[in-house]
Formats: structure tokens, sequence, C-alpha cells
DNA sequence: GACCTGATAATGTCATGACAACTAGCCAAA
DNA sequence: TTTGGCTAGTTGTCATGACATTATCAGGTC
């Protein structure tokens, strides 16, 4: 039947390192394999060089070698199994799902994106933000709302609190760019985000927003990010036209 | 502002491992450390001891220690920063979602799943079913229709197809077990499940089959599930009335 | 007082070596 | 024929050591 192919990488292949520069090696060598799957160089089933030869063809160790496997079968490329060696997972490849924001989804889907600014205002914290940002209730926050639009077609209407030290920010700035190009610009970066994904019908307001009609599907998505410090830098509440987007969400058992 | 308080963790703690036993040593103080975290031993925004003291305390090589840490930190409960150290991520904890089931959610919530079969059939492959699955057009897949209750309250429509190595499954198993319980106990081991979540509204028959008002919005996913040596073993299209169920992702840049 | 500089401390990267645990395949014995 | 064990191959775990990179903070200089 489905013949287990002994593929084995070419040997010219990984010959380029750049073991001066900045990049770290292993870095290099995981997106030389996630390019050769991608490509269909390497196809769904075959095998991958074991982890000593691979090491030694390359000049790197073992444990480098190592995490370099490890970051594509986080990626839901690669399956290992002791005893047998490393495999190309079936099926047709997806990117993986990333922290990033609407805003960069549809650049990268090579869409226009644009906003439309409904509410822009410094707010008291309710119990509800309070405690998802981590802050006292009746802080101040700064309270957006915005329509997202993709090549003009509107898609999501989404409402986000801030903590107060991102009340200087200009309406400018948010219709001209994503909230998380504005606040890496301002230097945070995010690095952990929790999001509930759920349905609901849409409400008359967000009908006319988003130009469809009354009572629709939506789908919606809370989420709270946090910078590298752990600190709460962003709660959100948005809602998406179905038709238009969804989540794609890649887990690899441990 | 917030301190950031120096907490460490208490001298007794993490003596009891258990160094000759099955369990990798890393994994031992992941769950520790972990544990601290939930109880609230650890509170948010305290710091990590460092890795060296860490590892000289315990009797533990750096790489050892390092591994427990990133266990952590890829959980979305940690957040490490070279020159500073590793803090506990603000915000209310949540379980990390995991490759299961909605059987095993169900379970785990300590409600009690029940299940309707309404379809169990072998069905030759649509040209979808095909492709999500990686066999040929038109062979043999085993096609089940199921609705899951919780609490003997409807939750879910679920309908999936599994190669033909899986057309003996019993009715009986699929009514007392989940699918995942029922393919676990046939040796397969699910590693690897891409899913797409998106959100329409409910058709007549599933309005009546989830006890909904027609036209209801519902929440759907699509789920290609792979095995440890990275072939499809299931490929299915659910949806969830949202008043009872939603997704919750937790996303950690790298 | 503002700015530069160095010391300090912490995580990030990489190498080397060793042994354990698991799988598949071959082969011999019952 | 079937069962069992042995062997080779591969990933999993862990230790030790070294250096690089980055952030903080104290102190000195202009």
């Amino acid at each position: 039947m489905s013949a287990q192919e002994e593929n084995v990488l070419p040997m010219g292949m990984f010959m380029d390192l750049e073991r001066s520069g900045p990049i770290p090696l292993y870095f290099q060598v995981s997106q030389r394999i996630e390019k050769a799957i991608l490509s269909g160089e390497l196809p769904a089933g075959s095998r991958l060089e074991n982890e000593v030869a691979l090491g030694q063809r390359l000049g790197l160790s073992r444990p480098t070698v190592r995490r370099a496997i490890q970051e594509i079968v986080d990626k839901g490329l690669l399956v290992r199994r002791r005893g047998i060696g490393t495999q190309v997972v079936h099926g047709q490849v997806t990117r993986r799902v990333e922290l990033t924001s609407l805003y960069d989804d549809l650049t990268n889907t090579h869409k226009v994106p644009s906003t439309h600014l409904l509410t822009l205002e410094s707010q008291p914290a309710d119990a509800k933000t309070a405690e998802r940002l981590g802050v006292d209730e009746g802080s101040p926050t700064l309270h957006l709302r915005r329509v997202r639009l993709a090549d003009d077609v509107p898609v999501a209407v989404m409402e986000n609190w801030l903590p107060a030290e991102f009340i200087g920010i200009e309406p400018t700035d948010l219709v001209a760019h994503g909230l998380y190009q504005v606040l890496r610009s301002r230097g945070v970066t995010m690095r952990v985000a929790r999001q509930h994904i759920g349905a609901r019908k849409s409400t008359a307001e967000e009908s006319a927003l988003l130009e469809i009609e009354k009572s629709s599907a939506l789908l919606t998505m809370d989420r709270t990010a946090f910078d590298n410090s752990g600190r709460a830098v962003e709660f959100g509440q948005h809602c998406y036209r179905p038709d238009l987007y969804s989540f794609e969400v890649t887990l690899v058992e441990k």
C-alpha cells in the first residue's frame, strides 16, 4: 500500500549556514526544512534523515538539530516516533496560527485593510474590563470601537479596552494602521494571548455596520493579550462576518 | 506602581523528585511549578528563581530546568525575558487547549456526556472527504453522524468520516464512549489536528436536533486529525450550540 | 543634571558525551 | 506455523561546559 518512502534530504542542502550571523543555527535549519516540506521537496509520509546523521552532515551538534526539528513538529508539519524516525505529516499544509491581528491577517492574504473608527474615548473600567486588564475598577482606560474592512467590504466590528498608558493614541494612527501595529510602534511586544471563540446572532446595529441581514450568525472572539512582562495590554470583544472570516487552529499532542 | 515582587520558590519545594522512575525529571519539575502558579503560591507578576540557581538547588542540570520552564512558557503561564528573568503572566489562569474530543471536555467539566447515534454506515469517499483523509475518491470510508448531549441537553451535531480500516466499529461503542476513546482503544494515538472554526445559521434539522429555534446561530468546527505516523484518521464537521460551548485558545509568540 | 560606561545578572545558543526506551526486522526454537 | 529473543536503528532524556546577548543599575565624567 502506501510505501514508507525513504526520502532523504539532498546532499547539497543546508550547506550555506551563516555561522557568525545573528540568526540562530537551529532557526536556519528549521526554516530550510519547512521550506522543503511546503515546496513538496519532502513529500507527505517521507522520512527525514535521522538526527545524528543530519547533524554530522551539517557540522552541527545533535541538540541543535533536535531543536530545529522540534520547531517544525510544534507547527504540526512533522511527527516523531521513538525507534522509528521523523516523518512528514499527510494532508494539505496550512500556515501556522500566530499571535497576529486581523489587520496583519488581511495584509498577509493580499487584501487591502481599512478602518472606520466609531469610538475613541477615555472610559472608567467596569468590573469585567478591570478584571481582564488587571486594573482597579473605575480606573481610566482607552475604549475604542472600530469596523474593519477588507477591500472595502466590512468584515468585523471590534471593541477594545487598553490600560491608561495608551490614552494618548491618535485617531489618525488607528485609521492608517492596525491596533497591534500601533502598539508595537510604541514599544509594546505582545507575547501571550488568551482567546475565547464563540457565535451568536447579530444585533440590529451590527447588522447595519457589517452590511448583513438582521439576526445573522456572527463569529465572536474575546481576547486578552499580554506583553513580555506579563501585563495585560489589550482586552477586546470582536465579531466577524462568518462568510468572510474563520479561525484556523493547529493542535499538537506532546 | 506594581512592584516587581521578588518571590522565590520556597526552599522545601521540589525535594521529592523521583529520579529512577519513568516520569522525566523536567516533567516532574514543570508540573510542580505549574501547580504552584495555579494554586496562587506563585502570584501573578512574581519572578521565578533563575535557571542556574534553581538547577543547583534541585540537583539538576540547566538544560533540564530550562526544558521544565519552557513547557510552562508554551502553555502561556510564564514569560521569559533575556537579562531580566522569568515572570508569571497576569490574568485569570485557564487550562491549556489540548487535542481532546468533546466527550473528554465534558467529562473534565463534570458533566455527563451521552450520545444519540443517527448514522453509522460504510460510504464511498466523495471528493472533499477523499482529499481530507488522503485516500482515493470512491474508496470506502466509515461515515457516522451523532448528537452529543451534556446532562441530557443536546450540545452538538457531529458528522465524521474515517478510513476503511475502522469500518468494524460497533454502534454500542459509540453510544457508550467518545469517538477518540474508541480510536485510542484500537491502538490509534492522535498527534496532530488542524481545525477551522466558523459560524453559520442552523438548518431546520439541526434546530430540531439541538432543540433550538430555527435559523439560530451555530458555532462550527471542521477538523482533520492525524496519528503518530502522520496519516489522517478522522475528518469531521461539527456544529455546536453557542450558548453551551465555545473554544478556548492560547497563543504564545516565540 | 544629563550622559556615558562598566559591572552584574539573567536568559539564549551551541557543543560533547552518555545512556535509556522503543520499534522493526531477522532468526532460531518450540 | 508460531513464538520468543536478539540486534540494529532512532528518538528521548540528562549532565557538563562554554560563550553570546540583553537589560538593569550604579557610578563617574562632562
